[in-house]
DNA sequence: CTTGATGCAAAGGGTTTGCACCATC
DNA sequence: GATGGTGCAAACCCTTTGCATCAAG
């Protein structure tokens, strides 16, 4: 894994950081994350990083294709790591609760994409809606968002 | 559709006010908008509105169900109308089009999650990838965003 | 020792909020 | 005329950027 990092950073001409070791770190033990929650717990290690490196660092990591990002609420984005199965995400409105489905749920959609040509960014996929718990509970809130 | 407005207000107790039926007249006129690009259409036909009551407005038309708004970039989200047929939004990361796909290219999905009594937000939905003209074309490009 | 990476601080886009005034019902 | 709506300005969150300094290769 860090050895990935290294080896695809070498093919780029870019450098290995040990602030780069420890985000992409953060993302994997975090599962899902909001870059400052990535800066939170590269601070709980480390003692000083600066959040324009969280952010300078996310985007590099994503174009060297070791992380993903996608959007499971109207803030901020949340990365996770390439190294989890291709997954897509189903967020309840009202409880934000997130759930993973394999990416086979979605396989209908990209096929019938895919033969107008387009690719799917599957990880990218957020479904959001309302899980079965809220929609038993809460009959008669009106949805947040 | 006025009538509609009208009659949900008073529904809810809210009041019916020129720049309600402006900004919901404007998000039907542009079919997709952002707050930024409603609050200009607004103002192109009458002097000062403010850019508060656009959020706000938004919110409760929202709520009301007559508008509906999904994410098609990074940036700020876009609002329609809710007397467009139910429609995916298929768009591409390279050259930022964005298609509408009727309701039934994600009827499986639906049934999918529907079976875990999830209820899915069909027209909140942005599936984000990359068009047939832009694999074609810039085969070695990286992707923005 | 060159060039890419970091930290810092300021600026930027988009949105929300508190409050006084205004207008719908 | 009571209460909800609007405008205004300030605050806010998240992110980006310019620049001087630092360090990986």
């Amino acid at each position: 894994m860090s050895d990935d990092l290294a080896t695809r950073l070498r093919e780029q001409g870019l450098r290995l950081t040990p602030q780069r070791q420890l985000i992409l770190r953060a993302v994997e033990e975090l599962g899902h994350a909001t870059p400052d929650e990535v800066l939170a717990q590269v601070r709980s290690q480390v003692s000083s990083v600066n959040p324009s490196t969280v952010y300078r660092t996310l985007e590099v990591l994503e174009e060297l294709g070791l992380v993903r990002h996608t959007h499971l609420s109207d803030r901020a984005p949340t990365y996770h790591s390439t190294t989890e199965h291709e997954h897509v995400h189903v967020v309840c409105r009202r409880c934000h609760a997130v759930r993973s489905y394999d990416a086979d749920a979605v396989a209908p959609l990209v096929a019938a994409l895919g033969a107008d040509g387009f690719t799917v960014d599957i990880g990218h996929l957020a479904v959001f809606g309302e899980c079965a718990d809220c929609s038993a509970t809460a009959a008669a809130t009106p949805p947040p968002t």
